[in-house]
DNA sequence: CCATTAATAGGCG
DNA sequence: CGCCTATTAATGG
């Protein structure tokens, strides 16, 4: 393990969509709920189930992926968190143990917290429920309309919607896949054969021009 | 270097 | 389309 940078809890929470606009005074009640800092090494598992870890986390820094296993021990990528995303809110709510997996992907630093502290702290602050609940369904609206891609549109069109969501996401052309083209596949419900042949269709049909993790949408 | 993993290609159902 | 296998590229130690 390298160096350890400095820690400001405080800082952490501010990167955090969810929390980044709230005063001053609320971020620092957060604070006093929230763990240290966490280091998470490359390919480690930042959560699994039964790990008996509750509640909420917010990356700080590094990249992870989400996902499930199927009793094949093949793995369904389910999303991804990327600097100040959170994610696990509905730990928040019920107390069950998780079924997904988070893996990090990059070397990876979380802040969390748990239930009962975040329970706690909700009902002594309405604004911070009602930003959560917003969050909450922006959430829900991504994931549903994978799913309605999944079923109403083919792979190709798929992976084109997808492009153009990053596209969006990260305001530019040229966009840079955040993940490995099998995990890629995965979240779009094909193989990555598909994945990789219906990349060079649309680089036939000049739509996109592909370099590696670089697309360029036409 | 070697070993492992990821990406691509081709065949087939 | 998915699944399987072979080959090649990229990655890590």
């Amino acid at each position: 393990m390298t160096k350890m940078t400095k820690h400001s809890p405080l800082a952490c929470l501010s990167k955090a969509e969810l929390f980044k606009d709230l005063p001053k005074n609320l971020r620092e009640k957060l604070v006093t709920i929230s763990t240290h800092q966490e280091y998470f090494p490359k390919g480690s598992l930042i959560r699994q189930p039964f790990d008996g870890k509750d509640g909420m986390l917010v990356m700080d820094k590094g990249h992870a992926k989400i996902y499930s296993l199927n009793e094949d021990g093949k793995e369904t990528v389910l999303g991804t968190l990327n600097k100040g995303d959170s994610e696990g809110q509905e730990h928040l709510f019920s107390d069950g143990n998780q079924e997904n997996y988070i893996q990090a992907t990059t070397d990876t630093w979380i802040c969390s917290m748990t239930r009962k502290d975040f329970q706690n702290l909700l009902q002594e602050t309405p604004g911070l429920a009602l930003r959560l609940l917003n969050s909450f369904g922006k959430k829900l609206v991504a994931v549903e309309q994978n799913a309605i891609r999944r079923n109403s549109m083919d792979a190709k069109e798929r992976i084109m919607a997808h492009l153009e969501d990053l596209s969006k996401k990260q305001e530019a052309n040229v966009v840079t896949l955040e993940l490995k083209k099998k995990d890629l596949a995965s979240l779009l419900g094909i193989t990555p054969e598909t994945l990789s042949r219906k990349l060079k269709e649309l680089e036939n049909e000049n739509r996109i021009e592909v370099k590696g993790k670089q697309i360029r949408i036409l």
